[in-house]
DNA sequence: TCGAAACTTTGGTCGGACCAAACATATGAA
DNA sequence: TTCATATGTTTGGTCCGACCAAAGTTTCGA
């Protein structure tokens, strides 16, 4: 849309908002390593004479650059650096998302693309995944079963399972979605009752899904998945009394 | 991760910020409509009156606000209340993904998601698209085509293409991520030297997308849109000269 | 009727002040 | 010496009042 990064204040005199200089210095100076990760930002005072700038513009700066996700400021801690990965990114979305989680419609779409994704996750498993993602894939697996009696447990197995298959791409992307999805749908059904018995569905649509992985069959496993995904969907929507399709 | 939103501050009073009450309420009045979509917000010093706070605690709550996305504000100007979509979403995470593609790697991983969704999206459109799906998607192919001779004619109706795939699924989530990718990946190779050749190249490639979806054949649509990426990618990593396979 | 000038509103910035919690240091009992 | 407690300092959060310049509004003359 814009590229307010490159063009930003211009000449860095005048144009409108003093703290974006701060910003664009400070997110230099984290980038470049020079405030390392995870240390605190120098004092506000001290950062304010640096500048040259009120402390107003500092903080303006501070509280920018906290909604960039370069830094992590507690209420009344020092902000940290936090040099940004995938997981800021998701973590910037979060706040507007929960915006868009009001209504079912907005769920729906949330889960259909999770669904989306994850139909070519198994698909492209079933064709190429490794030794040790197998590896992994059945060690989830085995703990989803160990789990089947502990529902909070298996809740936690469960999202582990599918978490397997969003790090066989070994693209950091994939993570941090199902961080979102984990983050942001999770908690919409945390109030949802579970039972061993469902647990144990859920063990045996996982298992169906590795199975056709190891069978390398990518359309049973997409289908194994999309069945899952619509069983819990179906068991979402009965709990909530939705109507809709 | 945290659920900072529904604990907040609490009983509204004492521990941390008070700009997040603020926030909160001004939040609440604009997803209620009270605040209506694209209208300016009351002038700080009316609603430091409103809410019986110093003009300090309004200007960081905007702020926040802005950050989340809720009001755009420009330089000298009133903010504007923006009711949050899906497009808003991504224009909060643009921002922090710049940094994640300041090295290949990061521009990498992000064009192999994007190829990751496609190449779904060109499946399902092979399996399920409807008439007038077809339609728009022959009318953007007739868009590249008369386009052909003007390069940056052709680099939008090649966007206009694979928005129109996007658009297939009927799920909003799927317009706002081409949105996304385009924003952020497009950019980067826009001093990429472009020429007619090239245009038809791409042009061709997405008549054998087209055609494998008219042709009902997801496997060959999917193949078609992979042959189209890699090659696409393949330029760019020889025009960068990037060595990484 | 219309555009320029004068006036008012309002966002951006500043500086100073106070509070309470975090942090650092000194102190005294065990 | 050790450690917990008391004391002192730093620092983030909030408030106040002020000023500037640009945006918005009204006035007024051509």
């Amino acid at each position: 849309m814009d590229t307010s990064a490159s063009t930003g204040t211009g000449t860095g005199v005048g144009s409108g908002r003093a703290a974006d200089n701060v910003v664009a210095a400070l997110e230099a100076l984290i980038v470049s390593g020079e405030l390392k990760n995870r240390e605190p930002l120098p004092a506000e005072r001290e950062l304010m004479e640096q500048f040259g700038t009120s402390r107003t513009v500092i903080r303006e700066a501070i509280s920018k650059l906290a909604s960039l996700g370069l830094v992590e400021t507690r209420p009344r801690f020092r902000p940290v650096v936090r040099k940004p990965d995938y997981a800021t990114v998701l973590h910037a979305c979060g706040n507007v998302v929960q915006h868009l989680l009001a209504d079912k419609t907005g769920i729906k779409n949330l889960y259909d693309s999770r669904v989306f994704v994850e139909r070519t996750l198994v698909r492209d498993a079933a064709v190429s995944a490794q030794k040790d993602d197998i590896v992994d894939l059945k060690a989830a697996l085995e703990h989803n079963k160990k789990a089947i009696s502990d529902s909070d447990e298996f809740f936690r197995t469960d999202i582990a399972f599918h978490g397997v298959l969003y790090r066989i791409p070994q693209n950091p992307i994939f993570p941090a979605i199902h961080e979102g999805y984990s983050s942001w749908l999770a908690p919409r059904w945390n109030q949802m009752l579970r039972s061993p018995e469902r647990n144990e569905q859920n063990y045996l649509a996982h298992k169906a899904i590795l199975d056709a992985i190891l069978e390398r069959d990518p359309m049973a496993a997409e289908e194994a998945l999309i069945n899952h995904l619509n069983a819990a969907w179906e068991f979402v929507r009965v709990t909530f009394d939705w109507d809709d399709e």
